[in-house]
DNA sequence: GATGAATGAGTATTCATTCAT
DNA sequence: CATGAATGAATACTCATTCAT
């Protein structure tokens, strides 16, 4: 491992270094407004060497992109599967949510981005929507057959659940009149499961937050 | 009609028609890949000509998404003061909801922007999402009091009920793998309305569409 | 004459206003940086009428330039007829020195835009400043075959005379640092004149002034 | 020399081919009317590398007058210091004179554009005129005091003096029908500086040229 | 492999000029 | 004749990408 790390940590370094950067400032700025020259400052390396590690402009776009939906991935598949109770959904998306902030940058970027470049697009549906959909559908399924969840089309119910996070994501930005207090900020998400949940329960937990 | 269009046709026409345009290419590529040169042609008129109309290439933007954006809160207003029920507020969005593609190009073009314009996204802030949301809040709250909707944070609900659109909105484009078939599409704005109405409720209407 | 006007004048009255905006915008910016909207401001007439009293933008630079020598050379040739000794030259140039700040403006547009319009530059040497210096040459001839003035080249001589009123003219802008106070201004134009004077006489009048 | 060129020269060898198109283009059409596309081209660069090089179109402007005036400066200082005789300024005068038509161009871009850039202006006044006028106007004094010029104003002498310059340098292309031919060039240099020097000389030295 | 100077196509914007009304 | 909306060529400047060092 350490000795390794002569020829191949620089090459991941700097590869982790830019992409780092390209998020930050892809989620701040938009792509288009972001040039290589503030990419390459902001990673420290010359603005040519962006060019020895990806091939232009928007694979990074790309990398940034499917890396960070992957990591959201595999967070939600981790989490999912560790659930215990179905009744517990809320407590999960209240805990994903308020952790959202730190991938709100990524999921901003995605967002906007996707709609333009349908390459970048096929790719995420291809790999992560799709495969997350599946998984919290096949999740819900067993929940509508356990007779915990009301008989809805689980597709559409996972796209549901998924388009939550959306609202979470971009209430802080668009939807919120300057003061996304945290306080604030908790009471949606909480309220934003509830209504989910109570919105899919045969029997609803009518008071919010119910269990722990 | 058809006499006195000699004089004010033309100018409001070629406003008209580069508004159209812009929203149209907004939407397709975004605000940064828009150029002038396109915005002009497909607008049928000489580049030159759209800085006689708009100082700036921004201003254009300012004015599709202020102007879409009006249209909307206008649509909302009118069908929420003539709604009967508090338990057809899901009629309510689902009809909303699928007459929403027409505009779902403005939505894109909107909350893509306003993310890197402030003065785009205050001005929207300002003008309408406050204006909307003071509105749903009101009606929520009145709900609340007469003890059809659970008690929760009228606010916080409000914006719930603006964020079901987000989600009706984008997902046809980015929530989907390809295939967003209109039958799909309207079963997605069915249990949408539906989960939220549910979720919402006192005594739930279980089934879904209770009402029509 | 009232009669006529009804169809003369406005002709004659808005090719006047066009030429004094000219004058005052092209002395204030250059040619280049004076817009032709500018100028049909300033005129108080639309910008098409800029294109039926003159075939374009440098026809009314030729305008404003000739007819501004025009006058310069009346005035020269006024002064210069009327003057009873050679040895008052110098109050000629003190009066008509301090007289000039009103034709600075013209100065100056000629003197740079002459340098990059070359039929613009013939025009002015042709029928301005060839008859100016013929005249000043006779007139400095004359004296030198008097014995008021020393030997000199008539023909360099007057061409010196004519470079005074340069010299006077952009000490104002451009040879002072920030303060062209009314007294300094003054007394530049006073030294200037003695100085010159001194120089050609050859029975030097040594103090300043000496003639009223 | 050729081997160090390597790493240095490049950046400096651009730098200065700019600056040398530049000053001549200027000269010959005027700031506003020279594009950045000619100016790259005289230069032998591509346009994107004018601005690696400076920041503006008129940075571009700036660097070619300040740099312009310093030499005029240093050289002007130069000469005087070295001067032995304060009878001899004719002879300074005529000699700067003759060699100006090098630095011709440059001072019709100084005059020209100082008009309309004020920063230029203050520049080029704070750092050049104003060390220039200082610099003559206590040599003037020294004259006088001496007894040698006449009791006139040094600071306006000193105008004068660097005025009579301008003269020389406009006298070429604009004072002049045609011909300035190299004979003409050279006597009205030498009339200008033998007028000047009889007008401020206490004891005139009425024949030109009286001394080396 | 890393660098950063050079590139030149591409951008928003301006403006003299035209021409239908 | 006067108007001013429309024009489109021309402009300064940007920036992703290349390549010699």
């Amino acid at each position: 491992m350490q000795l390794s790390s002569h020829s191949t940590a620089p090459q991941t370094d700097v590869n982790h270094r830019i992409l780092e950067a390209a998020q930050r400032l892809f989620a701040r700025q938009g792509f288009e407004k972001t040039t290589t020259r503030q990419l390459a400052e902001a990673a420290e390396i010359a603005e040519g060497t962006l060019f020895r590690h990806f091939e232009n402009k928007k694979a990074i776009l790309v990398a940034v992109v499917t890396q960070g939906w992957s990591e959201m991935l595999t967070d939600l598949l981790t989490h999912l599967s560790e659930m215990g109770s179905y009744r517990s959904i809320a407590k999960l998306m209240r805990e994903r949510m308020l952790t959202l902030p730190k991938q709100a940058d990524l999921m901003r970027v995605c967002f906007m981005e996707a709609q333009f470049h349908p390459e970048l697009r096929d790719r995420i549906q291809a790999e992560i929507i799709s495969k997350m959909t599946s998984v919290v559908e096949a999740f819900i399924q067993t929940g509508i057959e356990r007779g915990t969840y009301r008989d809805l089309n689980p597709q559409v119910v996972a796209r549901v659940f998924l388009g939550m996070f959306m609202i979470a994501g971009f209430s802080q930005d668009t939807l919120m009149d300057e003061d996304p207090s945290p306080g604030f900020q908790r009471e949606m998400a909480e309220t934003l499961a509830d209504i989910f949940l109570n919105g899919i329960l045969t029997q609803p937990a009518i008071q919010k937050q119910p269990e722990i």
